[in-house]
DNA sequence: AGCACGCCGACT
DNA sequence: GTCGGCGTGCTC
């Protein structure tokens, strides 16, 4: 064959590239092009991996090219490149890694064309936020629906609006005449080119108000002056205690970095953007002055259109800052110079479907490739980040104080649970008598209290003490969870509801009785052990509605809540002024879970929901109530010694060979029957042996897993750990085709570095 | 993953 | 006699 040929990675599951032939008349081809090509019956978008001269395949099945998108310039061969390390790391198809990056525009051709166009945008004017409601009729909910969006975000992209009501234009300009919107239209690119000036110390935002930098202390200034010095790839493993001022080295060293070098760009990653508002408003404040779209945000929470927009700005270099969650890692960024990582241990950086990426460790990567600092910031580092550091290939930058003045740690101290029942001292629905006293303290005093329990739900188990039934889900091997305010009985795993049964629906016993505590059954016990006080709960269920956890927090900041009890989605992110108080209620069934990081989490919560307490000069107190008072975790927790906890745990890590002195993957199998699912293990064991780099790998037995079923699925895994992990690589290559091979009716995954085993 | 083709049970 | 169940096979 002659002419040329291009090599194409589509989004599906077979790891191989497809040639197609490349029309001589479109534009000269390069990787990193988006092409639509036709494949089987229908059309796809493929990414171009490479381009050829000869093609192996038989002229008669080669097929040709059929569009190319030139709106948008390739991706870069570094990016490239990242795309296929992650492929080859996690064990999947490039196209599978790749084209799930992009954002959903990317991925349809008829949006090609338009994709760097003018936006055009509307926005909501005072009169329309006044008017609005009440002019539309109640049928109309096409109408109604593009109201609630521009009320709700304020301005709406054009395509957008068409998404919500195809008629938008005309309606918009209705509204436009009506003085109800705005409309506008924005160059693409229109920022790029002007002047990004001052970004260090000068801050004022756009209307000249100074935004108050603080004076940093000895340990930030000298973890600024670290980063900003380092050339060539500089892994820093920040360690800062809560409060002690993380951000703003961050904001520091990135503000040097922009200041340096004109068109250099930073990532910048957090956990879970939703919950940490404040982190976000932080950054915009400091570079208000910056243009327009030079902080440019990247998470799943946002709609399609701005999704798009925002990848863009990173694509074509127009967005200076790319602050998002861990799809971020994934963002094409031409001038890429720094990556940060916050919270670098939080558990939300793995990905826990699809490509099982690790966000953290793959900005470690794309940092080492390109020859860049990244910071990891945490309060309790990973173990992994950990014993990076302690070996010296991660340097460690230490904030040991808190930077607001007359802050300090707060005095943790633990309620022994035994000692309080032996003692014949009151408790009253799993609060103790110090925990009861203390919060009533703080009510008198004016001060905030919050109430840390990490299981949501009214509670966990209802049983029947006659006969022993106990209410469990359909679907799944699992109890069900009691939700009184919903009436409900529900299921966390598969999200099966039921009405709450008024007897036993074995025996007729009506004395059913709900066993344990979730948050709702603390809201409702403190209501009544804490008269007067202003209970609020927030977690998963509270929060349901979209914005209402934001609404939810502003009460609490608005002092207009005395007591706020929920999981540990009030541990993250927020500085609550007014909270002197943290209560740590049934932490003990971490102790002895039967996962190796079970520990570590559990400290991590800890240490960051204790950070809460007492941050604006009032002294603070955590209160743990436990059972084993001596466990050497809480011991640690009171002496906020995460460096003597950390080591203890590497060390148990080492003698019991784990992670990270082991590197791990994970084969999980769904089918029908248990049976079914240990039965594709054990042929999937016995393909193993057949491998000669598994020498250096140990295989375990399958086993069910802890939740055997879930949705009427039968689950089971298969352990393979090896000290080497080049070893463990090697053996995963040669044993997914073995896998793909395999006959039989089952869905499988394999995981790499799995978190939860 | 899609989306076909391909052979066996209950319906107009 | 067909509609449709999901087993298995392919996609440049």
């Amino acid at each position: 064959m002659t002419g040329l040929f291009v090599r194409v990675a589509l989004d599906h599951p077979l790891p191989a590239l497809y040639d197609y032939r490349y029309p001589a008349d479109a534009a000269p081809p390069s990787p990193g092009m988006l092409v639509r090509v036709p494949f089987g019956r229908r059309d796809a978008v493929g990414l171009i991996c490479e381009v050829t001269a000869h093609s192996d395949v038989p002229a008669e099945r080669l097929k040709s090219v059929e569009a190319v998108c030139t709106a948008c310039p390739p991706l870069s061969e570094p990016w490239l490149a990242l795309a296929a390390f992650a492929a080859d790391y996690y064990q999947r198809g490039l196209g599978e890694v790749a084209l799930p990056a992009l954002p959903q525009a990317l991925r349809d051709p008829s949006r090609w064309a338009r994709l760097l166009a003018p936006q055009e945008r509307y926005r909501l004017l005072a009169a329309g936020r006044d008017a609005l409601p009440d002019a539309l009729p109640a049928r109309a909910q096409a109408l109604r629906r593009l109201a609630a969006a521009l009320v709700e975000t304020g301005e709406l992209d054009l395509a957008d609006a068409r998404a919500l009501h195809p008629k938008a234009v005309a309606t918009l300009d209705a509204w436009r005449e009506a003085g109800w919107v705005e409309h506008r239209v924005i160059e693409f690119g229109a920022a790029a080119g002007s002047p990004a000036a001052n970004a260090a110390g000068a801050a004022d935002d756009a209307d000249g108000i100074a935004v108050s930098v603080p004076t940093l202390s000895d340990e930030q200034a000298d973890a600024v002056e670290a980063i900003a010095a380092a050339r060539g790839f500089a892994p820093f493993l920040l360690h800062g205690v809560t409060g002690s001022g993380k951000t703003e080295v961050y904001l520091r060293a990135l503000a040097r970095l922009l200041d340096r070098e004109p068109d250099a760009q930073a990532l910048v990653l957090v956990p879970e953007i939703n919950l940490t508002p404040q982190f976000e408003a932080a950054f915009r404040a400091r570079f208000a002055s910056l243009a327009d779209d030079t902080i440019v945000t990247l998470h799943s929470g946002l709609a399609e259109g701005e999704r798009a927009r925002s990848w863009l700005a990173a694509h074509t270099g127009r967005a200076r800052i790319v602050l998002g969650t861990r799809l971020a890692v994934l963002a094409s960024l031409p001038r890429l110079a720094m990556i940060v990582v916050d919270e670098e241990h939080d558990p939300a950086y793995k990905q826990q479907e699809g490509l099982r990426y690790s966000a953290r460790d793959l900005a470690v990567w794309r940092a080492k490739q390109l020859g860049l600092p990244v910071v990891l910031g945490s309060a309790t580092p990973s173990l992994e980040s950990w014993w990076q550091s302690e070996q010296g290939r991660y340097r460690r930058l230490t904030l040991s104080r808190r930077a607001v003045a007359d802050a300090v740690l707060p005095a943790v101290r633990l309620i022994d649970l035994e000692e309080e029942r032996r003692r014949g001292r009151a408790s009253f629905e799993g609060l103790s008598g110090p925990l009861v006293a203390a919060l009533k303290a703080r009510v008198e005093r004016g001060e905030q209290s919050l109430v840390f329990l990490n299981r949501r739900g009214y509670a966990p188990v209802l049983s029947c003490d006659a006969c022993g039934w106990v209410a469990g889900c359909p679907r799944c091997s699992a109890y069900v969870v009691l939700h009184k305010p919903e009436r409900t009985l529900r299921c966390h795993h598969c999200g099966w509801e039921s009405r709450i049964p008024r007897a036993c629906p074995d025996c007729g016993n009506v004395d059913i009785a709900p066993m344990g505590r979730g948050t709702q059954r603390v809201e409702e016990a403190l209501a009544t052990a804490v008269p007067g006080a202003r209970v609020l709960r927030i977690d998963a269920d509270s929060t349901r509605r979209k914005g209402s956890a934001q609404a939810l927090f502003s009460d609490v900041h608005a002092g207009e809540v005395d007591i706020l009890v929920g999981t540990q989605m009030i541990a993250k992110g927020h500085d609550f002024q007014r909270v002197s108080l943290v209560g740590v209620l049934n932490a003990d069934n971490a102790l002895f879970s039967h996962d190796f990081r079970a520990g570590e989490r559990l400290f991590a919560q800890l240490m960051q929901v204790s950070g809460r307490a007492g941050r604006a000069g009032l002294p603070g107190e955590v209160l743990v109530q436990t059972r084993y008072p001596r466990h050497a975790l809480y011991h640690a927790l009171a002496r906020h010694d995460y460096i003597g906890f950390a080591n203890a745990q590497l060390a148990e890590r080492r003698d019991a060979h784990l992670p990270p002195f082991v590197y791990q993957a994970l084969l999980r199998a769904e089918g029908r029957t248990l049976e079914a699912a240990l039965a594709f293990l054990q042929q999937a064991a016995d393909a193993l042996a057949g491998i000669p780099a598994a020498e250096r790998v140990t295989a375990y037995d399958a086993v069910p897993m802890t939740i055997v079923k879930v949705m009427n699925v039968h689950r089971a895994q298969l352990l393979v750990e090896s000290a080497s992990r080049a070893a463990l690589q090697a053996t995963l290559r040669e044993w997914q085709p073995a896998l793909r091979a395999l006959r039989g009716v089952l869905r499988w995954n394999l995981e790499v570095d799995p978190l939860d085993i």
